[in-house]
DNA sequence: GATATTTTACTGTTATAACAGTACCAAGGT
DNA sequence: ACCTTGGTACTGTTATAACAGTAAAATATC
């Protein structure tokens, strides 16, 4: 929500890393197009082309809610857990 | 990134909100196809699709990076606050 | 095990995202 | 003034996301 906030922030990664548009858009592997429509605030690019440039702009996305703690956990119990060094509590 | 920690995300919140996949759609206000995709790992849906079948589920979305911490202070300064309640220095 | 509900998996159609190409419009530097 | 560079803003084309519809699995509910 509110893409007008990533639109800014994309514009903010990119003018810090020195980059221009279409120099963000060939290290992402994206149009110039692409690069230029999404700090435009075009919410309407696929999840997988803005990730695209996120990914190039090391900015990860994170979800939140208030039932997230639990799913994180639910993660954590369905997998065997490979590590085997210390067997105990989780210690989150 | 990682498409298929959302699509889990969104199962799980689905299932805990207890609705079906074609409430959810009608909730969000996208087809029922979109819903399945999401929750199958298609990274290829819109972001604005996504982000309304998020925002049914009460999921947000934060962006994270080295440099969000000066993004954010960067949007505190430009912005003149409406907020008068006390007389901070605003006065320039 | 029969019935209902839900999910999965196809369709064909329509709207449109992504793209390269082009051109124009700043600013900045010479 | 000129030139360069980066951004903006259009094009036309192609690939495909979104959709309702249908049907078949899977999963409950009786």
């Amino acid at each position: 929500m509110d893409f007008s906030r990533i639109a800014e922030a994309v514009r903010f990664h990119r003018g810090r890393s020195g980059l221009t548009q279409l120099e963000l858009a060939n290290l992402a592997g994206v149009g110039k197009t692409v690069v230029f429509d999404v700090e435009k605030g075009k919410d309407t690019v696929r999840f997988r082309t803005l990730c695209r440039i996120l990914q190039a702009l090391n900015i990860g996305i994170r979800l939140e809610s208030p039932l997230m703690a639990r799913f994180e956990e639910e993660l954590d119990e369905e997998s065997p857990s490979l590590d085997v060094r210390h067997s105990g509590r989780r210690t989150h």
